[in-house]
DNA sequence: TTGTACGCGTTATCAC
DNA sequence: GTGATAACGCGTACAA
């Protein structure tokens, strides 16, 4: 307000060249001499001048935006993960316009209208409330995370290798039997290769299992409630027996951890237990966990080099659009820690 | 690309009106005719119109982006933190461009740079890098959060009060000696607050008490084996007297009490202890633990609030900038749980 | 209630 | 190597 933006037009006056000049200047300095170069940028502290992308983004239509829908910063992989992606500014200029969608579907989609009326290059959708052909429709380039994606690229974790790790690791520490604990997830969604893996396991080494299905509820109360459930059955069912236990997430980990270590003191020999994501509660639990852990900050950069590659077949005069989807997926690590021996 | 955008001059032709009586159709509906207004937004629908924010912004100013500087995303602290005020869009409709500085000051001067080019509103700075002088040089609204904040306006937990209740909980506990232990924070800051609020209260009630101040390392094998060292300290020096342990914060709690749950199968009646935070790792712990709880959702609303005032008065013809920076301050809630009675 | 004409600050095109 | 001019898409006095 008050003295209005010192622009080009000013620039160019003070230093008796032309606007266009003063823009080649910023775009392509190679073009002028040394000596207006120097001349210029005199002029540019004398004038303190500041830079206005807006008005570049109008003459050239590349806003340098990128959305991000997620559905909540709550869990610490959702915030390790837009971490990553925000880093990648540092190698690809693209500036984040970020919503929390909470997983209500008309929300998110409002989002998406405000983020596209703002002319964003791309999107990075890590909710799961929109169906990937609904997101494909919007026609701009989108990478999916971690969620159901037959109509849009994506990166996700191999949660197929993540269960089979898991599983393998309770096999190796001669369990009678393996329980694998987990909610009713599609066979849509990549989560659901951790069923897969552990059943997959089990019946090649021919291990006595169980699977477990249930709901958590939404509260941390509820999921307590009912894990402790689950634990007084495995205690009475398999009384006696080693049990390894397969969590489908640390948090859900850590309760039944909690539930066996309150009992016992301590963690009973016929007891081992690994978790999933390698969250920070995994480490800080009362006996550091074994989990699978995500490779964050890789599937954040696969997913803005899928995205970017995107991004820039757009802005070919002639762009060939993807024929089909390309899907990535990145391997996670077993981490090893005092749960399991 | 292909077709270009719709625009208000395809829509004036398709309408028969002018560009501006489009451009009222959207700022002053009002003004227009019922009858004239279906028209209108007929053709939208038949034309496939889609705003332009960008170009609304170098016509009249107004970005609605507010920029955002935070340390980082790992910390639960600040993850709630954006994320509530993300939640703000709901009322405000502003827009958050988010970088994530990693406490390097070059760094998070580049994206302040970066922000300003797009002609940001004003700015919450979460990270402590910057001087508030400095800041506020810049000489846009911003609202600083939880940090030194002489020259900028604030919102900040009130620390003090917080210690206060933690330290009176550990009093009424029956204690034989209180413990803080903390870093070495600067008065400066307002988590200095915390060491101010338990030494009052102690020489307040002529409670025995000690101050560890100590490095704790910046890994979390660091941090843990300083805490190691402090709990031995502790065993050896107080044995048998019954300690009320109040820690800087939830993640430094949880590490005491895991090697007190350790060493003696469960919490002994001799110790006490209390957090600060109310981070997920407090009610998550082998025995869920006291703290004090930062009102994240409170202080993102009030430092929005802040911050839109300062961004109106901005937009007024004769703008009266603020002679002094205002400091709001939200009070914290006691979480009692079980690592006290 | 509606229209005209111009401005916002930059880039792109073409000419010199 | 440099400049004039027309976009980019919308808002806003001012006029009618």
């Amino acid at each position: 307000m008050g003295k209005k933006n010192v622009t080009f037009a000013d620039i160019a006056r003070y230093t008796n060249f032309s606007k266009t000049t003063i823009s080649r200047y910023f775009n392509n300095p190679d073009s002028l001499t040394l000596e207006n170069q120097e001349k210029i940028a005199e002029a540019l502290v004398a004038l303190d001048y500041k830079e206005n992308k807006v008005a570049r983004i109008l003459a050239n239509g590349k806003t340098e935006f990128v959305g991000i829908i997620i559905p909540n910063l709550y869990l610490h992989y959702y915030s390790q993960m837009l971490n990553q992606i925000l880093s990648t500014y540092e190698t690809y200029g693209y500036k984040f316009l970020v919503f929390v969608g909470n997983s209500k579907k008309d929300v998110e989609k409002k989002y998406i209208q405000e983020l596209l009326a703002y002319k964003i290059e791309g999107m990075i959708i890590l909710s799961h409330t929109i169906p990937s052909e609904e997101l494909a429709s919007y026609n701009i380039p989108i990478v999916t995370i971690e969620r159901e994606d037959q109509h849009t690229c994506s990166v996700n974790t191999d949660n197929y290798m993540g269960a089979v790790q898991a599983t393998s690791l309770l096999c190796k520490n001669e369990c009678d039997v393996l329980i694998h604990i987990n909610s009713h997830v599609s066979p849509q969604v990549p989560a659901y290769g951790r069923i897969q893996g552990f059943l997959d396991i089990c019946k090649e080494r021919r291990m006595a299992h169980e699977l477990i299905l249930s709901e958590f509820g939404h509260s941390y109360q509820d999921t307590f409630e009912c894990i402790q459930e689950i634990f007084r059955t495995l205690e009475e069912k398999y009384a006696g027996k080693r049990k390894g236990v397969f969590m489908a997430n640390d948090t859900h980990a850590n309760m039944l951890l909690n539930l066996i270590v309150r009992k016992y003191g301590r963690l009973p020999d016929d007891y081992r237990l690994i978790g999933f994501d390698d969250s920070p509660i995994s480490s800080q639990a009362i006996i550091p966990t074994s989990t699978v852990g995500q490779q964050i900050d890789k599937i954040a950069r696969e997913a803005m080099e899928l995205l970017v590659m995107q991004m820039n077949e757009r802005k070919k005069r002639r762009p060939v659009p993807l024929k089909e989807p390309v899907h990535k997926v990145v391997t996670p690590v077993l981490v090893r820690r005092e749960t399991t021996s």
